[in-house]
DNA sequence: CGTGTTATTGAAGTGTATCAAATTGCGTGG
DNA sequence: CCACGCAATTTGATACACTTCAATAACACG
């Protein structure tokens, strides 16, 4: 009987009964990867604010996220945190040091609560070995990070404060409707300050682009008129 | 007779004798590499400031850099460009779009005279399939653009112009010594404008750190000085 | 030797960070 | 469910680093 219940909490947990499995990164190459996985995979779970890995750690395998949202945040030795990127649910993190054999450049929080599944690095170097198309999708995620990465460089300094904000709030809400970012979320993604978003969010309130006044959410009422500035 | 030249030729500039085949990214994974390269690539000589490929063209395959320096550049709406990244001998470019299937997002142009093999799509996907070791090695590549790429934006917000500049320079040195940077490819890589790089070197000078009497070329006289502002 | 590019210097304007203080809102525990 | 306390938001004033514009000087190149 109890042997009975700890099998069918296994089963539950199966990576083949993952809501992800044929979307996920990793999980979808193949389904003889799942059972690869399942044998290796340790599933936890965060509330939010919780640190998966620290800026710094060595980096010991592959992380997906199977439910809520991830943060990767690189923190300054000024003290000053900026938002790298979101993860959310079906995506993985911790892939880019894999390959690098260097520590992690960023920390990795969770947002809301979450459950993120570990993968040891060899099992994911095995999988890479066995089935190229994992490498591809792998690739793929790596070169959307890059593209990411460098388009935020570039906008960064062409663009005003206003301009970033008003990205940054189009962003978030289309990536990741349901959560009520606070102001110093959008000055960190959007490479500013509270103040400044604050001030930016009022104006364009006044020109109608957005509503704020319910709560801290931010309702948008003129897509066009944001992204022309 | 004619045809023991064109033999000749073909030998010569054989990815067998190339002087990279050990250490670049895709021609160091196996000898047998080497000869399917051989019967696909196309290798095509540059003066300065042509043109590889442009922001917004379809890839079509991967690039490596035989000889010179390839500069990656993002040309925003307001006509600002930005150095995205120098690519040196033996280093590959375009393979970050490969995987995307979208268009590329940065300018190729040559800085000094180059060689630049291209590989077809289908060759390097073949090669990926047949050898997983080139996975490997793209994904590294791609790992440490981004590493790059994140850092590069993060520093861009906590550094003031003089620490940028500092940077710029002792980087630029380091990897591409040989190189007469102008200030305005110091700008473009600092992110930032030329009057600044120009007041910003001078007040440099002025505090022992560099030397530039000798024409544009800049001395770097206090590592460290520079380092820590 | 001229012509276009790069470098330099100056003055002016401004966007944005910073600091400080007041207010609101929210979560937590009583 | 209310009250408390802390965090998030808001507003204002100030300062300044940096860009921008403009004009000149030095240089490289054909």
């Amino acid at each position: 009987m109890k042997a009975a219940s700890v099998i069918n909490l296994k089963e539950l947990s199966s990576c083949h009964k993952c809501g992800h499995k044929d979307h996920n990164i990793i999980c979808s190459v193949s389904s003889d990867v799942l059972s690869l996985l399942d044998a290796a995979k340790i599933k936890s779970t965060y509330k939010p604010h919780q640190t998966i890995f620290y800026q710094g750690n060595d980096p010991l395998g592959l992380y997906t996220v199977s439910e809520g949202l991830v943060k990767l945040e690189s923190v300054s030795e000024s003290g000053q945190a900026h938002t790298v990127r979101y993860v959310g649910a079906g995506h993985a993190i911790g892939y880019q040091s894999l390959f690098t054999n260097e520590k992690y450049n960023v920390s990795a929080t969770t947002v809301e609560n979450s459950i993120v599944c570990f993968i040891p690095k060899n099992v994911v170097m095995d999988i890479f070995n066995k089935f190229p198309m994992a490498s591809f999708q792998i690739m793929k995620a790596l070169s959307e990070d890059l593209k990411l990465a460098d388009s935020k460089w570039t906008d960064q300094m062409d663009k005003d404060v206003p301009q970033r904000v008003a990205e940054a709030i189009l962003y978030l809400q289309d990536h990741f409707a349901h959560q009520n970012w606070t102001r110093k979320e959008i000055a960190e993604w959007a490479g500013t300050t509270p103040e400044s978003v604050i001030r930016t969010l009022a104006q364009f309130e006044k020109s109608g682009f957005i509503d704020q006044t319910e709560g801290r959410n931010i309702k948008i009422l003129n897509r066009s008129g944001l992204m022309n500035k």
